[in-house]
DNA sequence: CGGATGGAGATTGAATACAATCGCCGCTAC
DNA sequence: GTAGCGGCGATTGTATTCAATCTCCATCCG
């Protein structure tokens, strides 16, 4: 079996996106060798995996006693996006100020281009998207539409902690999707103009309100009673040879 | 040799620090061979802290091409101090309600107490070192009285964002410690008592204006010409079998 | 009948071994 | 003299293997 050159990468995702969208319940056992067969792979990129999630916080470990998927963070939801405005609302602006620097002919980062190339796509895409009523395919967009905004900041401290924020406030959304739908994509584009535009204060509040108008969306959803979920209880986790997440 | 069951973790640790105190310059190539010799462990402990240290910023890692110690983030300093005030001031004013609903009896939880004397010893500590003038403690202290803070508002999310930051912000200070010394560190107790009163909106101001004051200090002292640091030249670095960090 | 205790099975922690890939150095050809 | 190229050493990626520890369950004792 040949090396896959970066199979822990693939594992960590597969494994994120099965805690994100309820696939592994919280509380459920993640054992090293149901993943490893799973995946078609040997437990040393598991193992490697499982370090980046618990560090991430999506599963617990404890020495000998092996991992279980955490708890959803339910109560930082709100601080959480508090933290997340005010990411974003810096990413944004960061992003304009580089932009104005480009255009200048100062910087001549062909990645900055490679960055902002794949917004248009994304963006062409999320219209698409909404023009057909696929709104199913939204919030894989719109992640990614916000980490190539971060990437276009050129901050790659930024950008890991807002990967670390959006991993968690996408697993309280959970398997409820499209929040506010066709509304909120269509705030992006006017946040992309302000950067185009070089306008560091103007792209920096249209994020800001973007996200809060996020969190509200979230907050009027959920305030009464709080995501009945998927994590009914902690157990139904992958412990055989292949059942992890068929559900 | 047992196994030390928690290798890892050591190793993770022992190789951060180096990262930060400078002994790991910026571009010094990490290879796993020289750093397990060091650390008198196998290479698969290693591999794992390797990971952990590139989610978060402090190496670069190409597939088949190694790990290299990263750049300091040295553009991203004012920014990381805008998102940390967020974050220590959101987690001053939880752990202040936590506070408050412990004194009233609810939440009959162990852990709590655990944490709070944690950081009556920190106190302590502290306030001896400044009294004997070993203000070369300080540093170490007053990363763990601010990660105790974090402990004691309860939320993992947060601790693990606050983590992540302070590692990179500790990094920019590098080893220039002891920045403002026994001011910054008298402030510590005034946030403490804002929490024990169960007053939130006063733990959170506070808690804001202590790091705004270190930021300002950060930024009075480098920002003329930024750091001169350790990363003289990308080399330098650990490459043979006993040669780890040992400037 | 309830709780402690011992052992078997399962699972993790770590080391060793091997395959795949990269980077460097000398060589060749122009 | 310089640019392209092939081989070799070094390093990473992964699998296999064994030791240490935990969990669970049946058993025994109070």
């Amino acid at each position: 079996m040949r090396p896959e050159q970066d199979a822990p990468q693939r594992v960590l995702d597969s494994i994120r996106r099965d805690i994100i969208l309820g696939r592994l319940p919280p509380g459920a056992r993640v054992t090293e060798v149901a993943l490893a067969s799973r995946y078609g792979v040997s437990r040393i990129p598991v193992r490697e995996a499982l370090r980046a999630l618990e560090a991430e916080g999506f599963v617990d470990s404890r020495p000998y006693a092996g991992s279980t998927v955490a708890a959803i963070p339910l109560d930082d939801a709100e601080d959480l996006f508090g933290v997340r405005r005010v990411i974003e609302a810096t990413i944004a602006r960061r992003a304009a100020l580089r932009a104005a620097a480009h255009v200048a002919g100062d910087a001549p980062d062909t990645s900055w281009w490679t960055a902002r190339r794949a917004l248009t796509d994304i963006l062409d895409d999320g219209d698409r998207a909404v023009a057909s009523d696929a709104l199913g395919d939204l919030p894989e967009l719109n992640i990614r539409f916000h980490l190539g905004v971060a990437e276009l900041s050129g901050s790659a401290s930024l950008s890991a902690l807002l990967r670390q924020i959006s991993g968690k406030i996408e697993w309280l959304y959970a398997a409820d999707v499209d929040h506010r739908g066709k509304q909120s994509w269509g705030e992006h584009r006017l946040v992309m103009a302000a950067i185009d535009a070089g306008n560091a204060g103007e792209a920096e509040r249209l994020m800001e309100d973007h996200v809060a108008s996020s969190q509200r969306g979230y907050l009027e959803r959920f305030a009464a009673g709080p995501v009945p979920g998927p994590g009914a209880g902690p157990a139904a986790g992958i412990t055989g040879t292949d059942a992890a997440g068929r559900g």
